[in-house]
DNA sequence: CCGGCGTCGGAGAGCGCTCCCGCGGGGACA
DNA sequence: TGTCCCCGCGGGAGCGCTCTCCGACGCCGG
């Protein structure tokens, strides 16, 4: 605890090599004699070196740490900022990222910061902990539209990798998967079993994520033959979903299919439908899009739209990396292709 | 970007003063005078400085960094190693640990670094970052019971905080809920409705918490003159639970009240009952425990008992601090009482 | 047998910061 | 008015590492 902790130098001393040496042997720099090498490890082993990871920070100007930021609006009392961590990762969505995010990191011995950005200061000590060089980068994901996070960013020209493209367009790198062609899918899926009076419950229109599922579904069924399709905008959440199928069935009581344009949304429909005395998936099918756990948990389990979220989630530590390497000085972005999931809903 | 960041010295030049006289400012210490700390605050709202991070960490010795680690067994695929964080984030505990623990260190501009430690090369990995002084010490929540990684741990003397009384005895700092008092507290609570009958479904008997929610309930109900009370051993799960509580009901069919050791349980509880016909909390009253997310969405919502979640981890994080302060140098753990949240399932 | 070239190790200069120490000046007390 | 003290500032020495030179040695060719 008290005694300090072996350095360079002592190892250097204990192999009777200079401190650069060690250092090269540490770094798997080529050019050291074999014999060496082979000292000094044995001395690195026997003194129980670590190389201090500030040192080294200070020199290569790196932290080789990249901060993980879920940014989004709240206002500034302290139970809303906590609410906000805990509600963020309470979204089975975030668990997935998280599991891309390390899966890519680890093998590089690297680890993601969790920071929260939902009011200005918080926004303001992810700039300046990124500013300071805690980290080298951020990979922000965005639970609204305005968030005004990546334009700071820009302006800083700090490296970060977007989740999903920007509803304010900016000169950023992002990842995102194909929303339109998830419409499609849905709208395809329907169709096929047979729906003529499709319906869809979208998420928040100012978010380009949830216009663009709408239009691609919007389009494909206007391409069948199904130029008008009853829509209601919902929040992504659970009671949104419902309130909005309640309003479409008031209107149009024969619906027989829905899109909702989440699982979440999707079970707040599948709710709505069984006290309404309709049988899903016979009386009206419904799908769902994220393949989320609600998905499995909802009774019955949601055919929805997949999103490959780990692999997303790993792309983009790969974006801000090579980022951070200077490998990529554009915005670059990568777009996915989602993926039509069966199960019982639809 | 390419332009390199302003330096003390930059600060110290643009004010006329000296190196040490901007740290003194930028690190709040007294005996400056007000004239002249005003005109450095102005020269480095000038230069946009903001200190290095790395150069201080090497001559204070401290990252100002904690580690959130999620500790547990697992085999050593690489498909498990994501599996196992996705698991560990989608477990709603989770989000009330960070909100917590984020929570205690977001004024102290501090922020968690996620890792996940559910192999032996994990966890050399954990011990090697707190080694190099990446992390000044670890929160470590363990997911199952012989976990090696708090003796690793001690026996290096790294800082860390655990949660929960570890199994296996170890001379280190935990925090934890008197789970005895939460099974005196669900049994007195069955008691009071007037069970007769009540039988409980423990978690895996391995971990010292199932142990002790077991044991209190026990206690108590052998207080009130029920010495035998049916038990059947789960593992934590939805379905461990379900198939616990079939158990049960075969050999007990005349059971009016339970207490599963979890809330995931406690819904596997609720379905088996739900459909042999019992109705809850009519025929049979159930009581969970944890007060997760899940109690509020199983039907009926259930009665459980509460621990606060939020409020242990931000102590966690405080010990952890005295701990790195070293203020804290024996092991000190602190006991939380739970709490009954009553709701319709009991 | 000698010169040139290539290879490998060592010396040393920082990276940006904190903190110890010492000095100068002004106020208070005798 | 003189002396002492204390407050406030600056100088400078590192913290542990990387990386650029540079020198030394060995090998090969002439």
């Amino acid at each position: 605890m008290t005694r300090k902790a072996p350095t360079l130098e002592d190892v250097a001393r204990e192999a009777g090599v200079s401190r650069a040496t060690v250092s090269r042997v540490v770094n798997g720099i080529r050019n050291v004699d074999p014999a060496i090498r082979e000292a000094v490890r044995e001395a690195i082993a026997r003194t129980g070196y670590a190389p201090n990871r500030a040192a080294r920070s200070l020199v290569t100007r790196r932290a080789e740490t990249i901060a993980l930021v879920v940014s989004g609006a709240g206002d500034d009392s302290e139970s809303e900022q906590n609410a906000f961590a805990a509600r963020a990762l309470a979204d089975p969505f975030f668990g997935r990222v998280v599991s891309g995010v390390v899966g890519f990191l680890r093998p590089r011995s690297m680890y993601p910061v969790l920071m929260f950005a939902e009011t200005e200061a918080a926004r303001q000590q992810v700039l300046a902990y990124l500013r300071q060089g805690s980290a080298d980068g951020a990979l922000v994901f965005s639970t609204h539209a305005e968030d005004p996070l990546p334009a700071l960013l820009a302006a800083e020209s700090l490296p970060c990798v977007l989740f999903a493209r920007p509803a304010l367009p900016a000169p950023l790198t992002y990842v995102d998967v194909d929303h339109r062609q998830g419409g499609r899918l849905a709208a395809e899926h329907l169709l096929a079993r047979g729906c003529r009076r499709a319906a869809t419950v979208t998420g928040p229109l100012d978010l380009p994520a949830a216009q663009d599922r709408l239009s691609g579904f919007q389009d494909a069924m206007a391409r069948h033959g199904h130029p008008y399709v009853p829509i209601a905008e919902g929040g992504f959440t659970f009671d949104s979903g419902a309130s909005a199928m309640t309003r479409l069935l008031a209107e149009h009581p024969g619906i027989d299919g829905v899109f909702a344009a989440n699982d979440l949304m999707a079970q707040g429909v599948c709710q709505v439908l069984r006290e309404s005395g309709k049988r899903v998936p016979e009386d009206v099918a419904v799908v769902g899009f994220d393949d989320s756990s609600a998905a499995v948990a909802c009774r019955p389990p949601l055919t929805t739209v997949r999103q490959p979220m780990e692999e997303m989630a790993a792309t983009m530590a790969r974006l801000l990396q090579e980022q951070i390497e200077g490998e990529l000085t554009e915005p670059t972005s990568v777009i996915f292709e989602p993926e039509l999931v069966r199960r019982a809903s639809a």
